[in-house]
DNA sequence: CCGAAGCAAGAACACTGTTCTCGCAGCGTT
DNA sequence: AACGCTGCGAGAACAGTGTTCTTGCTTCGG
């Protein structure tokens, strides 16, 4: 592997630089931000810009794929920290590694979870990572195996429990579609209690957010039989 | 009370119509809408909308209040359709009406329980209506009253439950904070699968969407203890 | 019937994303 | 060493945006 030439050293630096002063634009000016203000930020004149990103939704689209990637990495480094077998430590950690990183990033957090972008749709390189935070709450749940406790009933009708089937086999788990579903419910949640604190909608009804939060992780994790 | 001169009729079906063309434009642009489109539209030159909205940021706020009292409208006549003690036939027909709400305008849900434009903060006449749907579900809990459930422990942590006891007495309500623990729970639950499915995360995932959504509210209805 | 008020139009300003052209620098090759 | 190629930044230009202001016209109330 041959050392990058200066010209494409140069070149990617420049491409970091552009997202870095992008993602402050965010935090004040959410997904409306200025391709101009960042230029003038940079002192480079706007159609500069063009060299390294076709458009400006192409800048977004690289600023959420870094979001996806970022946050991925957040929740998986949390889950390797910890002991293999405390699993409620491991799903704790998962959450809150998440929670943590959406409070940093609430702009990055809200171009990703929030509303989407009208005529945009998601490129394929997210989706892998968009994956990565309920497969590792799924794995988490696996990893427990015969030590997860028999769940409260609650019949899954036919069609939703097809939809379940096909998600088990397309990664070939081991994974009862009772289980998967508990799993697909506190990952909505986990999600669900987020947007509200993100977005602000707890603002003045809770003031304990970080209780709050664990309590209901805690609750999804009971949901979802893990073992005490 | 006098009939309303001629001039404030047309001018109040001259907002309205404003109100309703933006409307449709939220469907396909989303947020950032534009004020010279909606005059074209409408055969009127983009300055004349500001005789009726000081600004764009007026306009959407507009819409924003109009989606609150339609969504709690919808929520408000679902439960009121339902005879008063089928409290789970109550719980369902909220949720579902949400829903059908939802993604029949999902331009409009995406405005309130989306991402918050940028410099706009919530206006006074939007907290009663967006509350609304939180309190029918508290209602339906309260009217159950003795035939409840009980709940499968979870201890709530001292600073939580202060803010439970606050809510619960701003509201002068009858209510144990375990239990508006539990609506709560359930609330953020409703929205985020709602978030979930509205914003298409759920697109290749789930396909029999309406079951999901009855599946996971009917477990939010247990774990707060409704009456089966 | 007349003055006041409400309204729409149009021009203007400061922005925006995007495209194109034009020079200038760095690079590899003959 | 000189050439040309390629990547880069600057600047002008275009279409479109929100917003403000001025200018007339219409409609209303006394």
């Amino acid at each position: 592997m041959s050392a990058p030439s200066l010209r494409a050293r140069v070149r990617s630096e420049m491409s970091q630089e552009i997202k870095a002063v992008a993602r402050r634009h965010l935090a004040t000016d959410g997904a409306n931000l200025s391709l101009r203000a960042v230029a003038r930020d940079m002192d480079i004149v706007a159609s500069a810009l063009y060299r390294y990103f076709p458009s400006r939704d192409a800048l977004l689209t690289a600023l959420i794929i870094d979001a996806y990637d970022a946050l991925a990495a957040a929740a998986t480094e949390a889950d390797a920290a910890v002991r293999r077998d405390d699993f409620r430590g491991r799903w704790m950690a998962v959450c809150t590694a998440v929670r943590t990183w959406a409070l940093a990033n609430p702009a990055e957090y809200g171009l990703i979870y929030g509303n989407p972008v009208p005529g945009y749709a998601a490129p394929p390189e997210t989706v892998e990572p968009a994956a990565k935070v309920i497969l590792l709450l799924a794995a988490i749940v696996v990893d427990a195996g015969n030590r997860l406790e028999p769940l409260t009933a609650s019949p899954i009708v036919a069609p939703l429990r097809k939809d379940l089937r096909r998600l088990i086999d397309e990664r070939q788990g081991d994974l009862l579609e009772e289980r998967l579903d508990r799993i697909l419910v506190a990952w909505t949640h986990l999600f669900g209690v987020l947007n509200f604190e993100v977005f602000g909608r707890l603002d003045d009804m809770i003031q304990a957010r970080a209780d709050y939060f664990t309590h209901h992780m805690t609750l999804m994790a009971n949901l979802t039989g893990l073992p005490h």
